[in-house]
DNA sequence: AATGAATGAGGTTTCATTCAT
DNA sequence: TATGAATGAAACCTCATTCAT
């Protein structure tokens, strides 16, 4: 009656965290059911289970994951101006985007309020840290204009999140001339230069 | 046995409505139950089937109803140059955002995927549409950088919405510093310049 | 579709306690599923919970109503000898088995261990306590053989509860031979004694 | 990959008895899962079914066990007056619930309706039957009151397993003033008395 | 004999919706 | 129009049991 499959289980873990990932971005958490998931992964319903603590620890998890592979872009671009810094971050997330839509719509698409947990919460605001610091260090050296870093951040942020979900909704692809469009309007914005020459060198 | 309360019919849609509005916004579509709703609204359950066809229907009225009162400023402001056209729409909206927050939360920042009706969609595209139609005569007297109308809108919806997310959340007061620098960052990335002086009238 | 029964609600509510208690002393309480509880009120299973909480809630309203039933024969019996008292408890306590045994079986005879909320174990105790205070007045009459009276208070309930079993499970009639007999065991083990002449009016 | 652990399968299966015992008497049956059992007793889930056919299984083989050690004292006890071979019984009792709790909360105070099979209900019958043996002799020696044997079992086993539930549960101390209270009430309310003297042997 | 991932029936509970009043 | 008890499908989750290893 029973018909157990023997699997590798980080093969199913995998399988769960993929088939939640992508029916959590395309109908939402709340409508996406346990059935659902367990179908799309192709196991039973009580294999979640034995993988994830419950339907909402699946989603911190997922979560958490994305937010991490996010936060590899500003965290290896240490070196280099501000402008290419923020072109190497950019650069990197709409590979993302591209290969992986849906960890983009999770981080930045997805009504997660009230699921996530603490340490999610956390993780998530390191990410915009991790941009006010680019920025403010690009402040130090002059070459973005005046106002809060934080604020700098969010800006620059929204206009290249808007440019994300193109991406990963696949409407615009990531060399669409739209793309240049905006990331050269959220360089604007700040008006991040090239690093001025250094007058002490003078 | 039963509590008829004799009420202005209008009065109690109203409730509803308002009560609707408030929880979407604050738990979400689904996390909001029509038992809750019916309660903060001071009706019993049954009563929200008088009023509207269905708790998704329910939605859908509200959105466009928040829709439409956004709609207003654009569609109001149909003189003057690209640069005060737009300041005027995210004034209007800034006080929508300052006095009536869940409006703003509703049509920006409620993930309402799968769940809005073919005609919620269309009246929402007629959003960036109006949008557009600005920035396109803003584009024809020269006033706007070169690049897609449509992209420039998004552009700077982005960065408007950025700044009533925070108002609507309480986070920024309507006249903070950071108001102003995001928008001026949104009229600097397009480079929304006073109309030039006409060669013509020369 | 939905064939919606209108009665009242009280009526449902009773229904649902019975069918409750009848399964719970019968299977126990997790071998009583809650469809089996709703199948047996003849209800849907849903209205269980506009009603009680949980399942467990239901438990613990069942359980205090019942031992407040039984609360009321050593609460009434104020007057009269220690042994004339326990007498009027137990007699009452006898006709409760007869005419609804599974109020004696939740009480006495099935295991709640970690059901019970603290309201409901509280009351519980006021049980033995009662009994306690006709001992020790009893006592202090001199009616009542040397011993701590909660001590004697626990004899007495044992074999009063051996006998509520077998009458609850129609084992024994409540006029059966058997039941004198531990009757008269209970008292002789405790030597409840008529109340000697008092000293004091000679 | 997997870790098999070596070990004495006599051993692994007291260990799963023991893990088994502890949890039914504390929790109960149903509400000791499986996964528990096999966590105490340190061992895989699967390992379970390779000395049980169920969990049921498993409860009435120790349950079975229990019992027989609880026979032991009657069965051993074929000497002496009826008086002291009950007071034999209850001593050796005693020892056990002061020694392993848990066999006597098991037998005694574990609500067991409806997992029991017919194997272990015959078992628990020879318990009582084996008691009312003893007073039946008793009686036929004059030494006990008038009255049904059986139910002088019953009266008598009421009040010890009453003072070895409170040992068991370490409420009293094996020797405590209410033990023997209430073994001398128990004897009391069946009146009974060392041997009289033979008449024939005058 | 032992493992432990997988199973899936079945548990409790929720909630959008209905309809007799 | 309003009520609110009732409905029942379906949600999340548990757990005794199986079986490939």
């Amino acid at each position: 009656m029973t018909h157990i499959q023997k699997r590798n289980p980080q093969q199913t873990r995998d399988r769960l965290v993929r088939a939640a990932l992508d029916l959590f971005t395309t109908r939402g958490y709340h409508a996406s059911t346990t059935p659902e998931i367990a179908a799309r992964a192709g196991v039973a319903e009580g294999t979640i289970y034995r993988h994830f603590e419950s339907k909402q620890h699946l989603l911190n998890e997922i979560y958490r994951a994305a937010v991490r592979l996010l936060l590899k872009a500003p965290q290896a671009s240490v070196s280099g101006s501000c402008r290419e810094r923020l072109a190497a971050v950019a650069e990197q997330w709409r590979d993302v985007a591209a290969r992986d839509p849906a960890l983009i719509k999770l981080v930045f698409f997805t009504d997660l309020e009230g699921l996530l947990d603490a340490k999610s919460r956390e993780i998530k605001t390191e990410l915009t840290q991790a941009l006010t610091r680019i920025i403010a260090s690009g402040k130090a050296a002059g070459e973005v204009r005046a106002g809060a870093a934080d604020v700098w951040a969010e800006v620059w942020l929204a206009l290249t999140v808007l440019t994300l979900g193109r991406i990963a909704a696949r409407e615009w692809p990531a060399t669409a001339p739209a793309v240049v469009q905006v990331r050269d309007a959220a360089l604007e914005a700040l008006r991040v230069r090239e690093a001025p020459p250094d007058v002490r060198t003078l």
